[in-house]
DNA sequence: ACAAAAGTGTTCTACCTACACCCATGC
DNA sequence: GCATGGGTGTAGGTAGAACACTTTTGT
């Protein structure tokens, strides 16, 4: 590799007349409370657009790349480490950002959202909201998230990320309540018990959770490595 | 929107200590020849990596967003206007350029191979290479045909994309042949017809092309407003 | 005893897959 | 007349969709 030194001597040489520019990373965090998808969203603490609702950000910086810039920025706002996370898509429009020319490269993330650390999104004036009555966002934010949301719904028809917005245990019922949310319909619970159990993918644990009926309901597991192993064997996770 | 002068001002005031960094766009253009799919590659004329093959690129413009970057370098290769492209992916390790800190972001192409403009190919020391046994390729270009060959695939089982790498008039076995090679498996021609007939979405035309068999085989076009209008009552194309 | 959520199988339909023969023509 | 690629239909299997009643237990 070359050292930094090498590094100005060649960029001189080689890209010296090109444009560079801001590049930032923005992360659509997704949670799920039981009942719809919630977004984590922050009030913007400086201009421009101060005091407006955006995705949680941050500018990429000269030793990260943008997968470490992302990590940053999620657990700078939640506490947390080992985040789902995939990048998404890169904003480049001239003029989205008025303040300079900005690009922005959106990843969406995946957490359980109990998990967060209150105090920190508090501190960062963050807040989740439902999809549904989410605020307008700055610049290009609410098409981020849109794409987001498409993003989302067509990976979890092919790989069992669900789990990442669910607690370790969970009901069945959550987990169809959970899929429900994030396909934007009703399923039926016959068929998606046994579409799920077919799979074969999951721990039925000797628990269960009396918190929301009297009858109790078992709880589960997503058995990652019994998951993993089929999909060496050729095994496609198709809802 | 801001005059240029407001912007630096602004970017002075809010965004000032934050580090920038050079920006590439780099273009995975796919062709078909009837038989196999085909990349066009060009052997880099300058250092770093010159003489080594690899995708053609540029670096983005101050005035540009990406797509307008993707559009202006493939029209530089290709002579070409209209082209259909999707950006795929931003490369950022920090390491992926010896030169310089440089991103890339990715595109993939797909344009009719018989239309484009031979000197200009020529005159940029390009070539198209089957996807088989193109060259190894410089930096992290390797892993860009990669994805953009995952992502080719996954849409042209969703989206008609495949018309944009072939001619206006097409026979039924060059469209078999082509979901062939994009999908890497064989086909049966009868069910690849009889699903493709039921989109109704093409015009089989009273001309029949003679240069593969002494019977001829007829032509069709994609009625791309039949498909549109279809769209919008809900039709779903699905391979 | 009743309310409220949990759990459990079967039938029908639609789509996918596999498969084989005749046709038209140039040589 | 024969070799070459073009064109066509059917039957069986599989996966998805629709659908209703019994169980448990706290109140």
């Amino acid at each position: 590799m070359h050292t930094t030194d090498q590094k100005e001597i060649l960029s001189l040489a080689y890209y010296d007349h090109e444009d560079k520019v801001l590049l930032a990373v923005d992360c659509i965090i997704f949670g799920f409370d039981q009942e719809e998808l919630k977004i984590l969203l922050v009030k913007r603490g400086f201009e421009p657009e101060k005091g407006k609702w955006s995705l949680i950000g941050g500018f990429l910086k000269k030793e990260e790349d943008l997968d470490i810039a992302a990590i940053r920025v999620l657990h700078h706002l939640t506490g947390l480490h080992d985040i789902y996370m995939e990048q998404l898509y890169t904003y480049s429009k001239v003029d989205r950002d008025p303040a300079d020319r900005t690009l922005s490269v959106s990843y969406y993330a995946l957490i359980d959202i109990r998990k967060h650390d209150k105090e920190l999104i508090k501190k960062n004036s963050a807040q989740w909201f439902s999809l549904k009555d989410a605020p307008n966002l700055i610049f290009d934010h609410n098409a981020m998230v849109e794409r987001a949301m498409t993003r989302l719904r067509r990976r979890a028809l092919s790989k069992p990320i669900g789990f990442e917005l669910l607690p370790e245990k969970f009901t069945m019922r959550q987990l169809q309540k959970l899929y429900e949310a994030i396909m934007g319909k009703k399923l039926d619970k016959r068929n998606f018990i046994s579409k799920f159990n077919s799979f074969d993918i999951l721990i039925k644990l000797d628990e269960k959770d009396m918190s929301s009926s009297k009858k109790g309901a078992y709880l589960y597991k997503f058995n990652e490595e019994k998951y993993n192993s089929k999909v060496e064997e050729g095994f496609n996770f198709k809802i």
